[in-house]
RNA sequence: GGAGGAGUGGCAGAGCGGUCAAAUGCAUCUGACUGUAACUCAGACGACUUCGGUCUACGUUGGUUCAAAUCCAGCCUCCUCCA
């Protein structure tokens, strides 16, 4: 592919499919090529960890740092109290202070840190809160100084906003300065940090060109926007489950082998689009695998695995999740890396069992399992739902045929 | 302020006195087929249960009835029309 801009950063966006859309481009691009810039992309602190949905924007900055520039992690932790209502149909449960500066922390420390370099040299990556401007604010200097920029004849004309209106579910006044607030951090990331861009997933955009605007009207500067494509699956929904739940980044919340089971476990149609998001493997190479046929395929989502979960968990992790998952799936064995469930008691119904090992929710729920043939110990199908299994040593839990847990007495 | 209408399971949407834990579709889960894929097909899909049942649910609070998601009244929320 021929390059189409003259900035590395936004070849490679181009190159690897990031680019959904883009206010003026080859002004960005221009500023791109002058010197080092800074982008920032922000993030949610209403959870302990960050998931694969917010993967995308990880590797945006990650990409703009490897090309040569300062990438920004803005944290919500203003606009977590206030609650983003995007597409949403409820209103969020305000948050502590503590809480928010909890997940903070871990965040940074088990999310980014993988991902990004911190520091203080030119091009490392800075993390900002939100909070520090936002908690200040005055609310008669605000409505007057920027307030006047928002007209409600636009800001009801956004989808966010325009499905909530007609899914005739409650918009707090709250949940509408979302937006505002947004806008206005841009505005703050440039007054501080000289920050011209902001980056994000596609649903982002209005949040974003909110900023664009904002700056403009309010501060005649000029800033840029730039978001990527959602990743969809066959059905159009959003991606990010695994078998088990959400796919967390920190290794807190979920295990390396579960990390790697979501890329292993991904469709077909979508490993191309997800190595050149996920990998930093050379473009030719990941051509040649989304060019594999048939079962073949298996061994570019096996690279994708490998790799997206060497970035985010490390080499070690990554290899031994691969082994793991060889072990379980290739040779049929009871493998050591499974994820290792406690339970209470050394001699306990199967039922019991299936729900403290987290592999049902409910009794009932196990019981169709058992009823579908689908729980299985030590690979055998249990047939009776009233047995007692009793729990010596490790024994392996499976639940249908990808939900495999070692259980061992407490 | 006046007149109508609506609020049902994760979502959409039937039901309008008993046979309703509530049709149907989507989502979800399991099984079969495969390649730990997609598609397709089959089954399941409130909780607990000694598998006989028991309990909790149809905005909310009361009431009528042997019996209410279904009827009545108050309250809450939303929609439409009029002022």
């Amino acid at each position: 592919m021929s390059a189409q801009y003259k900035s590395d950063f936004l070849n490679v966006m181009q190159e690897r499919g990031f680019i959904h859309q883009g206010s003026d481009l080859e002004g960005l691009d221009q500023k791109l090529c002058e010197n080092v810039q800074s982008a920032y992309i922000g993030f949610d602190a209403t959870a302990k960890s960050l998931h694969v949905g917010n993967l995308t924007g990880i590797m945006m900055l990650k990409w703009f740092q490897e090309t040569g520039h300062k990438p920004i992690t803005l944290m919500g932790g203003g606009t977590s109290k206030i609650g983003d209502p995007s597409f949403k149909d409820q209103s969020r449960n305000l948050m502590t202070d503590e809480m928010i500066n909890d997940n903070l922390e871990n965040i940074r420390d088990n999310c980014f840190r993988q991902f990004l370099r911190y520091g203080e040299g030119e091009t490392d990556a800075m993390m900002v809160n939100n909070d520090d401007w936002l908690s200040e604010l005055k609310y008669l200097d605000f409505l007057r100084d920027y307030g006047r920029y928002f007209t409600i004849n636009r800001m009801i004309s956004f989808d966010s906003v325009k499905t909530r209106l007609e899914r005739e579910s409650p918009l707090t006044l709250l949940e509408f300065n979302y937006m505002v607030m947004q806008g206005y951090d841009f505005v703050e990331l440039h007054r501080r940090h000289g920050t011209i861009l902001q980056m994000g997933g596609s649903d982002q955009w209005g949040n974003i060109i909110n900023g664009v605007d904002l700056a403009h009207k309010a501060a005649q500067i000029q800033i840029f926007a730039l978001t990527a494509p959602l990743l969809l699956n066959s059905a159009g929904e959003k991606m990010g489950k695994t078998v088990n739940g959400a796919v967390w980044l920190s290794p807190k919340m979920l295990s390396a082998y579960d990390y790697w089971q979501y890329f292993r476990n991904v469709e077909d149609a979508l490993v191309g689009n997800m190595l050149a998001r996920f990998t930093m493997l050379p473009m030719n190479e990941i051509r040649r695998l989304e060019s594999l046929q048939g079962q073949e395929i298996n061994e570019a989502k096996k690279i994708l695995a490998d790799e997206a979960t060497k970035l985010c968990r490390g080499e070690d992790a990554a290899r031994e999740a691969a082994e793991t998952a060889r072990q379980t799936f290739e040779q049929g064995m009871s493998a050591e890396g499974l994820p290792t469930v406690e339970v209470s008691q050394k001699e306990m119904s199967i039922l019991d069992l299936l729900v403290e090992a987290n592999l049902v929710s409910s009794k009932g729920e196990g019981r169709r399992l058992i009823q579908g043939g689908g729980a299985k110990i030590d690979d055998v199908a249990v047939t009776d739902e009233n047995m007692t299994c009793a729990i010596a040593g490790t024994i392996k839990v499976s639940a249908g045929k990808k939900k495999h847990v070692l259980v061992k007495a407490a």
